[in-house]
DNA sequence: TAATCATATAATAATTCAATTATATACTAA
DNA sequence: TTAGTATATAATTGAATTATTATATGATTA
């Protein structure tokens, strides 16, 4: 696959309101899936396919802790979806929100 | 449609390789359809079916001249997408292959 | 150990999207 | 005016993608 294949196949991820969704929330700090299924209000397994994609393009990082699992962003490898993220709104205001007593 | 559905929805006009390397190949100079048809090796139509929604997203202008249709990019007003565009790999020698002899 | 919580995975259904094929428009030149 | 060139549009098909529903796994706690 070319350069450019493969750098439309990255910006493909990002072009899901989902997926940049989560990307831009992490920006703030990694959370757990129920954090952002909370933050996002949307099923948990449609959080877990989107992280799933998300891995495995390399955007995040998952650690587990205890029963739960932590995602975090790790796209300082790639330039261009760093520079996206940069330029995304902020949505502190969708975590402000979450009840931190779960996880 | 909030801020970030927008950009998800930009994102994704740049998450498809034949936009994206048109969006490319402007980088280097105004052209018209049939130069990026050339260069890209895709169909007519498929072609003009990807710069028409291009150009209603407003990532391009356009300018007839004659019986030809030149398109130019106009992404400054957009920063993330003028932001992956500098950071997209160079298509040059796709131009330097064009034989300008039609248009 | 049973019940519960957090997450993942699989299967499915619905939608979206890209490329093709066929056709239309519009301009140019003989 | 006819033929040819450049481009656009419409209809169709097939593939890819999203979200849901149902189920599984694995860890935790009562």
């Amino acid at each position: 696959m070319d350069q450019i294949e493969e750098m439309a196949d990255n910006l493909k991820l990002l072009g899901d309101k989902t997926r940049l969704s989560i990307l831009t929330l992490l920006k703030e700090k990694e959370l757990c899936v129920c954090d952002i299924v909370e933050a996002l209000e949307i099923s948990q397994p449609n959080a877990s396919q989107h992280l799933r994609k998300l891995k495995a393009a390399g955007f995040v990082n998952e650690t587990k802790k205890a029963q739960w699992v932590y995602y975090s962003l790790k796209t300082d490898e790639i330039p261009y979806i760093k520079a996206v993220l940069d330029l995304a709104p902020s949505m502190q205001e969708k975590l402000a929100q979450l009840q931190n007593n779960h996880c």
